[in-house]
Order: C-alpha cells, then structure tokens, then sequence
DNA sequence: CCAAAATCTACCGTTATACTGGGATTAGCA
DNA sequence: TGCTAATCCCAGTATAACGGTAGATTTTGG
C-alpha cells in the first residue's frame, strides 16, 4: 500500500514547474536542483507526464518544459494514476473476472467502496491547493 | 499502491473463521477447501494472525483455529495492518527524519490527511459486517 | 559550429511478492 | 503405544516491480 516515487516525484516536479512558472520553459536541471532528484530520474518521469499531455516540452538549448492547463485544472489524483496506474487498492475492483469467485465474494464491496474512497480524496485536492500551501509556507514573494 | 494477497487472503480467512464458528477448532484443510488457497500458504498467514492475538490454534488431531474475540471487535484495518505493515500511502507519514526536505515539504500535508482517510475508512467496517454481507448474499440458514 | 537541452534505448542491482517444500512437534484416538 | 491429522518452524525460489544509471542521438538558440 504504498504510493512508489516516480508518483511522489511527479508531484514534486509538478509542484515546481507551477511555483516556477514565468511562461518560460523550465529545464530539468533546474529541477533537479530545486528538488534534489537526479536529471536522469526526472527524465524518466516527465517522459509519462510529456504523454499524458499534462506538460509541454521543448527542445534545444533554452528548453525545458512548462504546464499545459492552469494548476487548478490538475487534481492530484490525475498526476497519480498516469504515474501509478491506478490506485485501486485491489485489482478485482476494476475488471470483472479478474477473481474466479468474485460473483459471490462478500469482500468485494468493501474494496469498491476503498476505491472510492480513495479517489474521491485525491481527486478533492488540486496542483492550486498545493501550490497555495508552498507559498503560504515560504511567503508570498519567495519561491523554493 | 495495491493490498498484498497476504492481506486480502487474512481477510477471507478471518472472514472464513467468522462464518464457519461453531465452537470448535477450524482446520486450514476446510478453509483451503472453500477458499481456494492452498494450506501450505494459509498456514504462512495464520502464523502473523495468531502471534497478533487474532486467532487462537490448537495443535494435533481436531486441531485447527478459532477467533479470539467477536467478529464485531476486529476492524477490517486491524486485520490489513497486522499484514501490511501499515497502510501509510508514503514512509515520511510515519516517521520524521524519513525526508531531508520534510520541514518545507508542501505535499506532506495532503499525505497525511490521505493516510488519515484510508485509516478511517478500513476501520469503519468490522469482521461482523463483512460478515453480515456473506449472510445476507447467501441466506441465512446457508453458509459459504 | 557549439553548447545545452530533450529524447531514445537499454541495462542493472536490490527488494518484495507469491508462493513451495521438508521436516519436527503435538494431540486425539483406537 | 502406535497411527494420523493437525499445527509449527525454517528455508528456498522464480518472477516482477522498484529505483535507479548509462550512453548515444537529436534538436535548438546563439
């Protein structure tokens, strides 16, 4: 039951490209630095993120990568599960057949309900929230 | 961010327990039967389940296990922690020193309240309805 | 043309998961 | 007093996931 890095991380970066936003893009060595994740794990996971849609990236000397949507448009919950999967604690919550005895199985509720549970509170928390929270921690004028 | 067989196994066993409690001793050959798990692997469950006090064995011939307390005493979390270790979506929940940044980290707050949620959410439903549920699919004179 | 950046492909050690196997010990019963 | 059916204990093992590293390539601005 545990959330792996590349989802914790992904938030981070997240987090930092919204903090860091000027409208230019922003490098991964930046990041790096900011957030003390190596380049070459950062890269692995702004791949996903690239894909997702959720950041857009440039090429070349100058580039880097900046987000697409306003911060308030990604809950966290989206930013977990491109990185996770899904956060389904079970997997015969999401397909059926999954378990040979899952017409019958008296547990099967109780996970439903779990995952509902747990993607109604990520989802009730976005980027902005968090963003809000890092500034209300450092003070207005300054970023991380 | 999956629950581990071992901890939806435990589940079907105590379940199993409740649901076939006549007094006496439960063999793992009955509870491999109807759960469909081999005893071989059951018996590395009910090894964790007996040392937290959840069930009581009994050694030789008609031996087997029994619960310890009422079905309605173990919340389902009881029975997950025991196998989980515990159910904290991240490592820097628990302990402070976990993180060098934990201090000015903005995304600690959410990862609280989201252990805050799943802890309450699986200690929200006990054994008993779990077991209410499997009465309730298969009728009440009728056991699984 | 150069440097800084993203992109692509591949590899790799460690840990956790999901089991399986063998033998020892205990207890009821004929 | 054996036999048998259980629990108990310790160990091994194949597979996959995790958490990275490494190197080469392509793109872009200056």
């Amino acid at each position: 039951m545990k959330i792996s890095t590349k989802g914790r991380y992904a938030l981070r970066m997240m987090l930092d490209l919204s903090l860091h936003d000027t409208g230019e893009f922003i490098s991964l060595r930046d990041i790096s630095q900011r957030q003390n994740i190596t380049v070459k794990y950062l890269e692995q996971i702004v791949t996903v993120l690239t894909r997702a849609g959720f950041v857009r990236s440039q090429r070349g000397n100058n580039g880097g990568y900046k987000l697409t949507r306003e911060p308030k448009e990604y809950t966290v919950g989206d930013i977990l599960r491109v990185m996770e999967g899904s956060l389904n604690p079970v997997a015969c919550v999401a397909e059926a057949g999954m378990c040979d005895m899952s017409a019958d199985c008296a547990v099967l509720p109780f996970w439903k309900n779990f995952a509902k549970v747990i993607n109604n509170y990520v989802d009730s928390v976005t980027l902005q929230d968090l963003k809000d929270q890092a500034l209300a921690m450092i003070g207005n004028d300054f970023v991380i």
